[in-house]
DNA sequence: GATATCAAGTTGACTAGGAAACTAATTTTG
DNA sequence: CAAAATTAGTTTCCTAGTCAACTTGATATC
């Protein structure tokens, strides 16, 4: 809550909480995985390639909020690490569709341990139920702002 | 908690709905404050100016999480809109302060405006009670990862 | 069936930030 | 007090996004 008469504070602020927390926890994220020469947003593609059929990159961009553009420069930097290709979609000449190439169907359950053992170390903060509860809370928001295609859980 | 035998997945992460709440928090706020022509980073500069003595670039830094030399840029650019300038600090010539402009001063309460109501926007799905709860747990992992100066409650 | 429209993906110009080299001013040390 | 080390801030190069223009292939309309 402001106080009476002058302006609202950055802390006062929810939404400033939550970015400097969520950047914490991602910037330290992103120092793990670089480890296995990727970024943030090349673990999510990989992860969402996992085990399901191939995807066309307009569904990626929807899925991670992103525009096309940057999926497409995302895709060619999978592409040259040999991560994952391209292949052409149905009869449709226009489409496309990612899929992992083995080396990077082997760099998922690495990248997902390192994923686990962030969020271990992020949130051992807080007490086992408080984290259950935090998740219900942006689950919860998430749902609100439409932000997820299926909804989990 | 991921499956059995298979890679945890992006839901399995707090971090993920963490960072997913976050940015869309972030962008609907840049959004707005777009309509004035500053930044988000350059509203969290402005913020932390007014009503108080200048400030060190490098104070600034610390407490944003940023690199001085993104701090150095941030500067230029508030510099040339005119809403601060750059001052001599103390007798050295090595330290310079950053101040409010009167532009800039009379840009603060309208962006606090504009930060309350994407707050008010943001969390709207949650019930007062939960906000609360939301809050308490967040500063309680910015303090654990000692992300804030002064533990502020 | 030719032409207009639309859709998927790519590209180029631009922005914001990080890392590290650099500059200039101060402080420390011998 | 001269030289070395340190500190504050700047600058350069790089990365990763956005936006909007563009290319190409498919679809619709007449």
């Amino acid at each position: 809550m402001p106080e009476a008469s002058s302006p609202a504070g950055l802390e006062d602020h929810l939404g400033y909480w939550l970015r400097l927390v969520s950047n914490a926890v991602s910037q330290s994220f992103a120092r793990r995985v670089e480890a296995e020469g990727v970024t943030v947003a090349e673990w999510v593609v990989l992860r969402a390639l996992y085990g399901v059929e191939p995807m066309a990159p307009s569904q990626l961009a929807e899925r991670m909020g992103m525009t096309k553009g940057a999926i497409s420069k995302l895709a060619d930097r999978l592409v040259a690490k040999d991560l994952a290709e391209r292949r052409e979609a149905g009869g449709d000449g226009r489409r496309q569709s990612l899929a992992l190439r083995p080396q990077g169907h082997a760099l998922v359950p690495r990248l997902a341990a390192l994923a686990d053992q962030n969020d271990a170390d992020s949130f051992e903060g807080l007490a086992p139920e408080e984290r259950r509860e935090l998740e219900r809370l942006l689950r919860k928001l998430a749902a609100a702002h439409h932000l997820t295609a299926a909804p989990t859980a």
